[in-house]
DNA sequence: AAAGCACCCTGTACGC
DNA sequence: TGCGTACAGGGTGCTT
C-alpha cells in the first residue's frame, strides 16, 4: 500500500519525467476516479497545463502547473506510471493524461479507491493533514505537543492522517515495534523517553523506507513511475509476520484488530 | 474525543 | 474443478 515512503518515491520519479511537459489530452475510463473537477471539465481545464515540478504532502501526490495543482491518492491500488503512448493499455487504467512528448501519464487502480483532484491550491484537499513527520522543523517538542493532547490508542493516532500525515499500516506499525510500544497503549501514557523513542523511530523508519524506495510485498503490489519495486520489505521486522519469530527475541509475532486494521507486533518487546 | 462500523472495490484465499 | 463467501486495505462519514 503506498504510504508517505512509496507516495515520495512516485513524486521524485514524477518530478524527474515530467518537468517542463505539458499535458494534451486526458481520457476518463472510470468517471469515480476524479473527484473534481467534474470529469467532462477535466479535459478543458487540463489541456495546455504544463508541469512545474512534482512533490507530495501525506500521501497525496501534487504536480504543480503552471496554474493550479493535480492532486492525486493512490490509496490501496493506485499506480502513476510513465510510459509511451503506442504502449498497450493495461486493463485498470481508469485515467491517463496525453504528454507533449509522446508519451502518457497513467493512473493505473485495480481496486479504484484512487482519486484524481485538479484544484486551484492544494491546500483545498490537504487542510486537515497532521504535520510532515520528515520536515526538519517537526521537532520532538512539537510531536510530545501533538501527543499531550491525545487519549486514543497509540496505533489509531499514528494512521490518523490528520495528527500526522504519511503513516499507514506498514510504518505505523513498524514504527511501534522500533519504538517498543505497544499499539494499544494509550497515547497519554507514554514517558517522556517513549515518547523521544516513539518519535526517532517514526523518522527513522520513514528515512529507511524512502531510502529504500518504499516497500513492495508482492509480485502485485507497490512500483514507482517506471514501474520499479521497493526494496524495505527486506527491513520489515513485523508486519504481515503473524506467528513468525520476532527478531530480536523469537516471541512469535500477534497479529490484533485495532479499528479494524490488522496490527502486528511482538508481545514480548512491546510493552 | 474516540471507537465502531458500513462503504467504496476487486483479487485472492478458503471452505465445501 | 468450480462455486460462493470472507477478507484485506485507506479514508470518509455516520452513529454511538
Amino acid at each position: 500500500m503506498p504510504e508517505l515512503p512509496e507516495v515520495e518515491t512516485v513524486a521524485r520519479g514524477l518530478d524527474q519525467s515530467l518537468e517542463g511537459r505539458t499535458f494534451t489530452g486526458v481520457t476518463v475510463r472510470w468517471p469515480r476516479t476524479v473527484a473534481r473537477p467534474e470529469p467532462a471539465q477535466l479535459e478543458q481545464q487540463i489541456i495546455g497545463r504544463r508541469v512545474q515540478s512534482v512533490g507530495r504532502r501525506g500521501k497525496y501526490v501534487v504536480v504543480e502547473l503552471d496554474q493550479g495543482y493535480l492532486l492525486i491518492h493512490l490509496k490501496m491500488s493506485g499506480r502513476l506510471l510513465v510510459v509511451a503512448a503506442g504502449e498497450p493499455l493495461e486493463g485498470h487504467v481508469h485515467v491517463f493524461f496525453d504528454l507533449d512528448d509522446g508519451r502518457q501519464l497513467r493512473f493505473h487502480d485495480v481496486r479504484k479507491f484512487g482519486r484524481v483532484y485538479l484544484v486551484d491550491e492544494p491546500e483545498q484537499i490537504t487542510a486537515g493533514l497532521g504535520p510532515e513527520p520528515l520536515d526538519d522543523d517537526f521537532t520532538l517538542d512539537d510531536f510530545s505537543r501533538l501527543l499531550a493532547r491525545r487519549s486514543g490508542r497509540l496505533k489509531s493516532l499514528l494512521m490518523n492522517q490528520q495528527f500526522l500525515a504519511g503513516l499507514g499500516n506498514i510504518y505505523a506499525d513498524e514504527s511501534l515495534f522500533a519504538a517498543r510500544l505497544h499499539p494499544l497503549r494509550g497515547a497519554d501514557s507514554l514517558t517522556p523517553d517513549e515518547k523521544a523513542r516513539l518519535y526517532d523511530a517514526i523518522r527513522s523508519v520513514l528515512g529507511q523506507a524512502v531510502d529504500s524506495r518504499g516497500t513492495t510485498l508482492d509480485d502485485r503490489g507497490y512500483v514507482d513511475a517506471s514501474g520499479r519495486a521497493g526494496a524495505f520489505q527486506a527491513q520489515i521486522a513485523v508486519y504481515g509476520r503473524r506467528g513468525q519469530a520476532c527478531l530480536v527475541c523469537g516471541t512469535p509475532v500477534e497479529r490484533i484488530v485495532i479499528g479494524g486494521r490488522s496490527s502486528h507486533f511482538c508481545p514480548r518487546c512491546q510493552t
